[in-house]
DNA sequence: AACAGGTGCATAGGACGCTATGCAACGGGC
DNA sequence: GCCCGTTGCATAGCGTCCTATGCACCTGTT
């Protein structure tokens, strides 16, 4: 009864496949992490500050792409669990730059290693042209996210 | 000094890409159910629940591809917040039977509308065949990650 | 110098996802 | 009927993400 070709079939949209491969894809790499003491999250701060030297919370945000208090509450994590480190920056005294610990320092390795084998794992059978593929329409996706969602919250419509 | 051409770029990984755009897109998707009280997590319950009669939290859990404290988590918020509701299962004690509530039936329509749309905005610009392009790559991709996580979490290999 | 607006960050509060653990109800073997 | 392993849920504890809000510091104007 009631036409069952209607029904709401969470796996014909995409919203849904890009989401449950997120948190598969996230749960992989935190297997192969949380014996470093990292998840996925902080990992790539992590890298991001050791190759990009100290730098501050504003632009790890900016970097990593998260909102301000997320980061915030990344990076108090990290310190509380000795993996980067704050200094007060002279130049400004609202705000601090942050460095990787030599504890961190000497995980790097290990770190990039087990991203690099996840997104293997991740990507096994698939091409190269396949692999940028992917990338490229979720990049469009992203940006058509954006575009969509400017309107709704900030309903200022400039003339 | 230190090779700038092998710096860890998040841009160049596809599991970044992932990650990022599945925030997006729940973020694009939440700012249209907030105003019907309703999250991405938990319309897609309401609508499976709708469409598929009074279920057991075991039945949500398998559908909705989680870990069974997630969906105990989100039943109850979805029953404190009048969305949905629990009847004795007179065949096994243990469990429920979840229904949707009157109020939350009401809201069915704009509920699969605001998906729907979402679905159109992040898809904008692609063809047909990229989007099926799309989520076939990402079905792979979860695919693999089972595969490549099985013997990581269980590390009983089998002779 | 003083004030006003802007900027960088911290905090509160909540949703959603996970792992680990425990309990109560079921069900089969004796 | 009784015991024991299994099953369905609940709970605790945590990480990551969000919005909303407030404070301290900077900076440009006067």
């Amino acid at each position: 009864m009631e036409g069952e070709g209607e029904r709401w079939v969470p796996e014909r949209y995409a919203a849904y496949w890009i989401n449950h491969s997120s948190r598969k894809v996230i749960r992989l790499h935190e297997l192969r992490l949380r014996p470093l003491g990292l998840s996925m999250a902080n990992a790539a701060v992590l890298l991001t500050l050791a190759e990009g030297g100290p730098m501050s919370q504003k632009d790890l945000t900016r970097l990593a792409r998260v909102e301000q208090p997320t980061m915030a509450e990344m990076l108090s994590r990290m310190e509380r669990d000795g993996l980067v480190c704050r200094q007060r920056n002279p130049r400004d005294r609202r705000g601090s730059l942050f460095s990787v610990t030599d504890l961190a320092r000497s995980r790097l390795d290990l770190v990039r290693e087990a991203l690099v084998q996840g997104e293997r794992d991740a990507l096994s059978g698939l091409t190269a042209e396949e692999t940028e593929q992917l990338i490229r329409l979720l990049r469009r996706v992203a940006g058509n996210v954006d575009q969509a969602a400017a309107p709704l919250q900030s309903p200022e419509r400039k003339g």
